[in-house]
DNA sequence: TTAATTTGTTAGTCATGGCTAACTTTTTTA
DNA sequence: TAAAAAAGTTAGCCATGACTAACAAATTAA
């Protein structure tokens, strides 16, 4: 009796190297992604990087051409969006039963998602009732592997007088994270851009009854929902 | 800002060592493990146990002399009974939250137990309300690292007319699991002894009104407590 | 359109943790 | 107690997945 927990049969490191390609592919749509992008987001050097592309090449997950972008195969992506369910599972997981703070979850997820059992994961999503969205606000794929991305519209984009709800946030950064829940936002924060001040780029803003003042850059990282 | 999940910074292999020597330690007491018996136990080659040895004794986890007998330093046992602690807690949350079967939780509670967060055990502790048992009837460790073992009291110890509970099973092999089951013995249930058969050492038993003979191994893997 | 820069590739190295084959030490048994 | 068997060790090999250094191709800028 073998114990088959998973047809897939991936290294940790070759699930990474999926995911990862994914997530620049998928966030940055149509821009190229290159060899050196890939490893950059891996805090790899690019021969590690050349290196494992060459091996996902074979096993047929990725697709490029030489001195090409890379791009991902249908099972490629599948791959890599069960890993992001698995991921983002655990996180709702941690945040709503285990007292994790939305800052602390990340890294433990990153080991959790490398767990290898069908079961495991599908009855997780059970237990907490499927949940549709995880802590960051980001769309959990379903058991079936579809996933439909979040049209990501950064507060930054938006103008003075524009009124949004916050609907997620980037969890690449745990000081991020907790910067933005120390000024007070949370989902669902309704926030209401006051001024851009040319000068710097900064953005008044305001929610619940106060004001503050955010960088161009913390608010690259606020995604919302036009609501005025 | 560093990201310290754990100071432990074993890798899988390591941990898999150490856990698997305290094992052996722990439960064949007197008895000398030696380096071919870690070898079978972890189905690696003897060589392969050699070369992890030296780097756990380099590491002061492990102490043993040239050609001698293995065995944990505190801090290698430590290490070893977290690791059980972890397992079990695992093992008792599949079953009792994720309706896995005490036979199908063995395999993912292996790869679980290598996450590397004391919040993440000790949440998941808090969340089940600090169980003292896993599954199979044993003991958790708790957060301190105490850990005591069940005086375990083989079936096939016991004689003719002997009334026992069943208080642990060997959760070694994922058959011999599900033909506890299958029969319908469970943990808490009460078994007597109705005859020991001299010519092939298989034992008749009685338990919820069903009567049913085994063999010798089946019964070695049956823990007991003596009732009369 | 040539030169500089960036991007991608290759070759060769290292650590980890497996392996086999050969050898040595210890233990058993005849 | 000497020979056989078992247990432990060592040397040397392999795959994975990092790395650096050197080189080639493509892109950008002068």
């Amino acid at each position: 009796m073998t114990n088959k927990l998973n047809s897939n049969n991936l290294t940790k490191s070759e699930e990474d190297y999926l995911k990862a390609l994914f997530q620049l592919i998928t966030e940055d749509d149509s821009i190229k992604v290159g060899n050196n992008q890939l490893a950059d987001y891996l805090k790899v050097s690019p021969a590690s990087t050349n290196n494992m592309v060459k091996k996902l090449k074979a096993k047929n997950f990725v697709v490029s051409e030489k001195y090409g972008k890379l791009d991902l195969t249908e099972e490629g992506k599948s791959i890599a969006v069960r890993l992001i369910r698995k991921h983002r599972l655990w996180e709702t997981f941690l945040c709503n039963y285990l007292n994790f703070t939305w800052d602390e979850v990340h890294d433990v997820a990153e080991q959790l998602e490398h767990i290898k059992s069908h079961k495991l994961i599908n009855e997780l999503d059970r237990f907490m009732d499927f949940p549709k969205k995880d802590p960051h606000g980001e769309i959990i794929p379903n058991a079936r592997g579809e996933y439909y991305v979040l049209p990501k519209i950064t507060l930054s984009s938006l103008s003075e007088g524009d009124v949004c709800k916050l609907v997620a946030v980037n969890d690449g950064s745990v000081t991020f994270l907790r910067y933005v829940s120390e000024i007070g936002l949370a989902l669902s924060s309704e926030i209401k851009i006051i001024e851009i001040r040319e000068f710097d780029n900064s953005i008044r803003i305001q929610f619940n009854n106060v004001t503050e003042t955010v960088t161009r850059k913390f608010a690259d990282n606020v995604f919302v929902k036009k609501v005025v």
